[in-house]
RNA sequence: GACUAAUUAGCUCAGCCGGUAGAGCACAUCCCUUUUAAGGAUGGGGUCCUGGGUUCGAAUCCCAGAUUAGUCACCA
């Protein structure tokens, strides 16, 4: 890769700190003693304080007048001004560190130490007059610059591809991004404290299985080399924590990354966390109790109060929520009550309710269709949904009084699905017919097909208590709490296309190739960065390419010839 | 998977009807001892995403492809 003038320029200065007796890239510990925001909440109230400060961070703007200087450096916290004057940090003769490391050989990015007081500028902001300056990492590789006056930001680094490929630069330049992920943190910690309290076990239960289950969707597939057996990445850990369940523990929770072979969009990404708690001897009306007080709990926990900004609506998560059946919300929102239909009339009320619909639909997924095309655009309050179909409800119970339904309900939050539980079906012989029914509906389009666990009937067959298990997706509760519109902004490092990595080619390789040294940079710039390139270069293209950029660059050698270059390509 | 849009300097972006590639910041050199998105002067920096085509001539027009985003489809 042809490096920009100003990496070479970086790396040269990197070079002379070498040649001035100073390690670009030091060993030894740097121990601050303070922060950026440390000093700047508490100096604020005692300007006595921070008389001998030390800190460390990465320099973001400057600002050089002569012998004097002003910047800024970066840590964790914040952003702090330096005040920098020559004859301060070099009291004696040799005037070199400022005028040479500071000025010359330091850049924006660079990671610095300093130490001295803290005090108020003429202009009223709280900075550090420097006594003491360490070099503790050389950056040679410019960052983009944004600046900021007064909360307007000017030149944002916004492009997603950047920010998502090259996170680390995302937050460096972007400290708000720093701030949602420290609220992602929160909420999980937060979810733990609550269910460590209540005394459920956490637990860690398989990534690489020999069959997936416990959700419908496509598994990644991968092999095992000395079983030399065929393993999946899980979709769900929801049959392995009720094996655990009725092992007898009476409480167990996960937070898992699940990993699903299907689209990706604002709302998906292949791997995805969640956390899936059962408890034995409860139900799903107990469930949701639990989750109103735990969701209630982060929202406070992150922002103070229940009522959080989700784009242009404030979202109260202050318990109780509402609850409707699924039945009534369809009632709520379009004046039909559905409960008494057969499959016919849904398919007439779908029609004239403008649901789109087809032939290969059940009366579960009629329902299911009805209900996400007119209510749940509106559910923008968290709200409860329960009592499912049956259809499309494998792992639920019955209802304890209504026929073709399921104790299952979701939780609905602006107009999203954030977790899904039910009262767990532990009848071993309806849940075999209800798995290989599944299995026939997955058959006719998948080619490759679940298969029954038979581990986990046969651990139900021994007996699971009633039990009642949620799945909550942290992902999705993340980009709530936190007001992001996408996937990507609550995940560090989004699944992206991989980067097309042209291979590696070294001046050695074009001079075995033939070609001179003189005209490798020439190469390099035309384009042709290795030899598969130069092997199904255009020979003609090339040609006027190489002699155009000779010109260009005024190089001092003879123009090349077609035969030259046909040697270089043909050997 | 379909449609739409974007891709130009390290970053943010202009670039008209096809005629030698532009700005601001950043960078380099010089001046400047309390400045604050931007002090002054001068200068360097480009695979205009890639590959074809049309044309005397393409960043610009056409075709194909890559990547990203949005919408829809799929998917709990």
């Amino acid at each position: 890769m042809e490096l920009s003038e100003q990496e070479i320029q970086r790396r040269n200065d990197a070079e002379e700190l070498r040649k001035l007796g100073i390690n670009p890239y030091p060993a030894p510990m740097y121990d601050v003693n303070t922060n950026t925001q440390e000093i700047k909440q508490e100096f604020e109230k005692d300007n006595t304080l921070f008389q001998d400060v030390k800190i460390a961070g990465r320099i973001m703007s400057r600002r050089i007048m002569g012998a004097a200087s002003f910047c800024e450096i970066q840590d964790e916290k914040g952003k702090i001004q330096l005040y920098l004057n020559r004859d301060e940090i070099c009291p004696k003769e040799d005037k070199t560190l400022y005028n040479t490391v500071f000025k010359k050989l330091l850049d924006i990015g660079d990671i610095i130490g300093v130490s001295g007081y803290v005090f108020k500028t003429k202009m009223g902001e709280t900075s550090v007059h420097v006594k003491e300056l360490k070099v503790l990492c050389k950056s040679v590789r410019p960052l983009p610059i944004v600046k900021e006056k007064d909360g307007k930001v000017y030149d944002a680094f916004t492009d997603p591809e950047q920010r998502y490929r090259q996170r680390y630069v995302d937050l460096i330049v972007n400290p708000q991004v720093k701030d949602t992920f420290v609220k992602r943190t929160l909420i999980v910690n937060t979810m733990r404290n609550y269910l460590d309290e209540k005394g459920y076990l956490e637990v860690e239960t398989p990534i690489l299985q020999p069959i997936y289950g416990g959700a419908a969707a496509r598994p990644f597939k991968t092999h095992h080399n000395t079983l030399d057996t065929t393993l999946y990445l899980r979709i769900a850990d929801e049959l392995y924590l009720k094996k655990l369940i009725v092992g007898g523990y009476s409480g167990v929770y996960e937070f898992s990354k699940d990993f699903r072979n299907e689209g990706m969009d604002r709302f998906h990404n292949p791997e995805f966390t969640q956390m899936e708690l059962y408890v034995a001897y409860k139900d799903y009306f107990w469930m949701m109790n639990t989750v109103e007080e735990m969701v209630e709990r982060i929202a406070l926990a992150l922002h103070g109060t229940t009522e959080v900004k989700v784009g242009e609506n404030i979202i109260n998560f202050s318990r109780p929520w509402k609850r409707y059946t699924m039945y009534e919300a369809i009632e709520h929102f379009t004046g039909i009550d559905i409960s008494n239909m057969d499959e016919k009339e849904l398919r007439q009320t779908a029609t004239k309710l403008n649901v789109p619909i087809d032939d290969t639909m059940g009366k579960g997924k009629l329902i299911d269709e009805i209900f996400g095309e007119t209510c749940e655009g509106k559910l923008i309050q968290p709200t409860f949904i329960y009592d499912y179909p049956i259809e499309m409800s494998p792992l639920a119970k019955k209802h304890r009084s209504k026929n073709g339904l399921v104790e299952r309900f979701e939780a609905v939050c602006n107009c999203k699905e954030i977790c899904n539980a039910y009262s767990e079906l532990n009848d071993p012989l309806d849940q075999r017919q209800r798995l290989e029914e599944q299995l026939e509906l997955g058959k006719r389009g998948d080619s490759e097909s679940m298969v029954v666990d038979e581990d986990f009937l046969k651990a139900l067959e021994y007996g699971m208590p009633p039990t009642s298990g949620l799945g909550i997706g942290i992902d999705r509760l993340a980009m709530m709490m936190t007001n992001s519109n996408s996937i990507q902004d609550v995940l560090f490092f989004p699944q992206m296309k991989p980067e097309v990595q042209e291979a590696i080619t070294t001046d050695n390789d074009f001079i075995n190739q033939g070609v001179p040294q003189q005209w490798i940079s020439m190469l390099r710039k035309a384009g042709i960065g290795s030899l598969e390139n130069l092997k199904n270069a255009n020979i003609n293209k090339l040609f006027n390419d190489l002699n155009g950029l000779r010109k260009k660059n005024k190089l001092d050698i003879p123009a090349l010839k077609i035969e030259e270059l046909k040697s270089w390509i043909e050997k």
